[in-house]
RNA sequence: GGGCCUCUAGCUCAAUCGGCAGAGCAGCGGACUUUUAAUCCGCGGGUUCGGGGUUCGAUCCCCCGGGGGCCCA
């Protein structure tokens, strides 16, 4: 332990200051960091035990409450503080010169800054102004803060409530709050996974092949095996095996990392949750997800209306729209479009809409280019969208009343893609082939195609049940309940060092 | 990857045409026994993101680099 600061001349005044202050402390013989502290009730429990005191009341009630200094109000021989604690309850203290002494008072004054953890023994009283309170007989410091708290009355700027979280948490409440939402929506989904016969498990995040979804990996080194290991781009791959192994309800809710874009509604790890479930297809995904996602919303507005930062207001109560591919694009064009439509047809549309296309794409690949151009950011309420052209959904089964279309859906709320969900490819010919031309892209350069992973298909050789998946993002989620972005979602989002 | 905006005191932000860099909160000193972002008086606090250039003089104009944001691909 040192009070000597050599480089102190270099530090902000304010920060000298505290410095000075915390040395003083333990000069004095009092503790700056006392290692235990002898609280009698948690601010809460002081507010539930005193719910409206009259004006002016003196319970007779001893209390020892801690919390950090978050208001100061030191008028000459009465001083008052507002203590916070970590549920965001606020409470009043209150020093006299009558009960503390006036040793003790000026200490208070001069060792007591905004942001420091004090501790306050005293009655249960209310002010004059009728402000529930504990007026002190003797205070001691808990911990001494020697860096200023960020202005309590405006909010951070953005870079540094994401770069300094905790100085956000201490100062914005809607900061705290989503924690503790985010917290919800997670033990929710569990929850609700777990009453439907789910069972959560953990498959690896280290992985040798990376596979199950096409994103660019994180690439990391294992000593012991001498060889490259990638951060896993999705858990699909082991959840089938899974089920195959007999796990017919299976779900995996973590993070998943993808070496790509970070912006508003990117992160390069996010959290995932994914779910198959045996004998089941799309459309029972679909049902699923619809409850996940309004379970996720009871549980943080208590109702399936949901309440964004802007102040709006959406509700999404089901039932959700169903609609086809071609249909949503056909309307978004005004002329009937399907799977019949030849390519030339599509590209003359795509060019009275001014969407550009490249000239290798197939009929199916302008579809979707039109859909995401021209339709998806008009879905506002919760809305799937299903039956792709199997050329952009090359992993997923072939659609049961015609094989030019697949059986996948997009869920998509606010114009942006919430979850996915297939009737799973189990037939291990067909998903070699498959794979096979995957992995044919990934060695002539496709950073994004999967390795061909010949210890998931001796898996799918053994046979797996017709199965439905689904996929949804986390903090899409949790964007969508509350309209914020990422960052805001992610308590403690990478960025660029400083 | 391209375009636009932005970076100034601990925090949030000003600074006119290129002319001594300011405010609020926070801090320091003083007054105040009922405050609620307390109030009043006084004081201190700056590598204006970094480097280079133009200029008598640069927070401001130009170039290079860095951080952040928005839009586009």
């Amino acid at each position: 332990m040192t009070n000597e600061h050599p480089g102190d001349e270099a530090l902000p005044e304010q920060i000298r200051v505290r410095r000075a202050k915390r040395a003083e402390l333990l000069e004095s013989g009092a503790e700056a960091y006392p290692v235990e502290v002898h609280r009698t009730h948690a601010l809460r429990e002081v507010r539930q035990a005193h719910p409206d005191l009259p004006v002016d009341t003196a319970t007779g009630e001893q209390v020892a409450v801690v919390g950090r200094v978050i208001f100061l109000r030191n008028t000459g021989k009465l001083c008052f503080a507002t203590l916070r604690e970590g549920d965001g309850t606020e409470l009043q203290a209150m020093l006299s010169l009558a009960n503390v002494g006036g040793d003790e008072l000026a200490r208070w004054k001069l060792m007591v800054d905004l942001g420091d953890h004090v501790l306050v023994h005293g009655e249960v009283i209310t002010s004059r102004r009728g402000e529930l309170s504990v007026s002190a007989d003797r205070w001691q410091m808990v911990s001494k803060a020697i860096r200023p708290l960020p202005v309590a009355h405006r909010e951070l700027s953005e870079e540094t409530r994401v770069r300094q979280r905790y100085a956000d948490l201490i100062v914005r409440p809607q900061a705290r709050d989503m924690v503790r939402s985010r917290a919800r929506v997670l033990r929710t989904l569990r929850n609700a996974l777990d009453e439907r016969g789910f069972i959560e498990v953990e498959t690896p995040m280290l992985q040798l092949l990376h596979g199950g979804a096409t994103a660019r990996p994180f690439v990391t080194r294992s000593n012991a095996l001498d060889t490259d290991l990638y951060l896993r781009i999705a858990p699909e791959l082991f959840l089938k095996r899974s089920v195959v192994g007999g796990i017919e309800r299976v779900f995996e809710l973590n993070r998943v990392f993808r070496n790509e874009g970070i912006d508003s509604t990117h992160s390069p790890e996010f959290a995932m949750l994914e779910a198959y479930q045996a004998y089941a297809t799309y459309d029972d995904m679909a049902e699923l997800t619809q409850q996940l996602v309004l379970a996720s919303a009871h549980a943080v507005f208590g109702s399936t209306v949901v309440r964004h930062a802007d102040g709006s207001e959406h509700d999404l109560a089901g039932p959700w729209r169903s609609v086809t591919l071609h249909e949503a694009v056909s309307e978004a064009v005004g002329e009937a479009v399907s799977v019949e439509t030849p390519a030339e047809s599509l590209r003359k549309l795509a060019a009275v809409h001014d969407v550009e296309l490249k000239d290798s794409w197939s009929a199916g690949e302008i579809i979707l280019e039109l859909f995401e151009k021209l339709v998806e950011h008009t879905l506002i309420k919760p809305t799937f969208v299903r039956d792709y052209p199997v050329e952009v959904r090359p992993l997923t089964r072939q659609h049961r009343s015609d094989p030019r279309l697949a059986e996948a859906w997009d869920l998509i709320v606010f114009g942006t893609e919430l979850a996915t969900a297939y009737s799973e490819l189990v037939d291990p010919v067909v998903q070699r082939e498959r794979l096979n031309a995957q992995s044919l892209l990934a060695a002539a350069g496709d950073a994004e195609a999967m390795q061909l992973d010949e210890d998931f298909l001796r898996a799918m050789e053994y046979g797996m049940p017709p199965t439905g998946g689904m996929g949804m993002g986390i903090d899409r989620l949790l964007m969508v309940l509350t309209g914020l972005g990422i960052r805001e979602t992610i308590l403690f989002p990478l960025v660029r060092p400083e």
